[in-house]
DNA sequence: CCAGTTATTGATACCAGGTATCAATATGAG
DNA sequence: CTCATATTGATACCTGGTATCAATAACTGG
């Protein structure tokens, strides 16, 4: 819902029960009930969200199953400040976050000028960049429409 | 030790105590035992490490202060993909980290870069940003030095 | 300095999120 | 169909962290 929202996202075709697939696992049952729930979300969520939403399926299992799903690049995990990791479809390469401060909703986003301002930082920085992490902290447009009270925190 | 490798931190006077002092809290014995140790420790640290360190000290006494810390703004909370949590001093305003990936080592920097880059996405983002955070996986020099295998996960 | 109030401490139990184990079951190859 | 292998899920367990609460320490006014 609120990926949809960003302008700077390309979707790109994902089949979560093909990334498996690719990777030499069994396409089962159970793991396409997970696959499709998750693509059904079509947001975030965390994994006892899934596991709520799956009753028929073991807690060991959704767990699992999101492990192969991360390892195949086919969901990204977001580390919440005071709280379990937040999953969602990796739908552009590589990508960066925006989180609700107030309901917690993740989009994603890209930008040219971020990855620009990682070669620009090589310079400064001492050792090799291998990588970066970003997270924007928004209150979302329906958030500020209720103007509800901030519950995530925020390092600012 | 990685962050005075950092030419982009300008370190400011902290004293943590005086910190927990500021919030109404008694500058008590076992609390000065645990700012001495964090103030001594010059890096990032988790608070297991410092429970190690401080056997004198109760668990719930150690994350209490940290706790207490982080909210008074004296430490920095840095979510790790995959593990506890870790704290640095905050020796600058705003700033964000260096994680090496293959020791773990943090470091802080701060570039003007990041924040017109942050200005700039304003209008390309849905919603009122009121923050965020940036991490930077690397390869520190002393690792680079001994080619060490990666063990921390980095978001690419 | 004392008595009383309030804050702090730390042992303990507990909770959340997640992983290892392992017997039972499903799957796919031949 | 048969067998080796992968998957499943109940369970126990682990880690990181918090709530409880009785004992103790630290401030306060008198």
């Amino acid at each position: 819902m609120v990926s949809s929202a960003l302008s700077t996202v390309e979707s790109i075709g994902v089949n979560l029960s093909n990334a498996l697939e690719d990777r030499g696992l069994r396409r089962t049952a159970t793991r396409m009930t997970v696959t499709g729930r998750i693509e059904q979300l079509n947001g975030a969520f965390t994994a006892e969200q899934l596991c709520r939403d799956l009753p028929g399926v073991g807690r060991a299992t959704v767990y699992r199953t999101i492990r192969h799903l991360v390892d195949a690049g086919a969901l990204c995990k977001l580390p919440i400040l005071d709280g379990a990791p937040m999953y969602s479809i990796a739908r552009v390469e590589h990508h960066h976050h925006t989180i609700c401060s107030s309901c917690g909703a993740v989009g994603e986003f890209r930008h040219s000028t971020v990855e620009r301002v990682m070669r620009s930082l090589a310079k400064e920085i001492d050792g090799d960049i291998v990588g970066h992490r970003m997270e924007i902290f928004i209150t979302c447009n329906s958030c500020l429409a209720e103007s509800a009270t901030g519950k995530f925190s925020v390092h600012v």
